[in-house]
DNA sequence: TTGACTGGTAGGAAATCTCCTACCTATGGT
DNA sequence: ACCATAGGTAGGAGATTTCCTACCAGTCAA
């Protein structure tokens, strides 16, 4: 799973926060040696999670919002389970006839 | 990571459709056998999605909504890379001064 | 108490994951 | 052309995960 992997989660959040990055700009923040790092973001690549663009002789990754999506609409359907403030906005303005 | 294994994940499901279950009768859903499906539903235990409680010679799982609301919170902050319905409604109401 | 049922634990085999070093191609600068 | 930089791929070692078959303890019913 790819998510499954902190050096993966934390390559996300770094993206998420720096927008796109070159590898070695990624590399700095692991202990982990390059290639590691390559075959997790070819992990993240397979997965839809983020996608890569060449410029010059880097090669940019971007975060790739729509498989998140996925995670998102995973976990919708828990929503009920709990409270949250977007969840109470929606029944609130939609008014849903679910009780 | 807990959610990483499908049979986790069902398991997940199924308690969220279906509500607390034993053991025996999660089992009927997978190939696997039970005592394998044991050690996953310690896992989920274990990481707090699901919680157990013995009801005569049967533990019934439940599900445990606090932690997966964690889940909820780590892909928040990657809600504003798309458009979902609840964060468009929530911009809409609390009129948030971000750009 | 004896037997059936529920479900956890132990030990270990096999599969998968993670990480490394070595090596390769491609681009850009001089 | 030559060298440095960026970054992917190969092969393999070690760790972790997953799954199995025993086997064990607790509960209920007769």
């Amino acid at each position: 799973m790819a998510i499954a992997h902190p050096a993966r989660r934390e390559v996300l959040r770094l993206l998420r926060e720096d927008g796109p990055r070159p590898v070695v700009q990624l590399a700095e923040h692991f202990d982990m040696s390059r290639p590691s790092l390559s075959e997790h973001l070819k992990l993240l690549k397979d997965a839809g999670l983020v996608s890569e663009r060449k410029v010059g002789r880097q090669r940019l990754y971007s975060l790739e919002p729509d498989r998140l999506q996925e995670f998102s609409d995973w976990l919708a359907p828990y929503e009920r389970f709990w409270q949250t403030r977007l969840t109470g906005l929606a029944e609130l303005l939609e008014a849903e006839d679910d009780d």
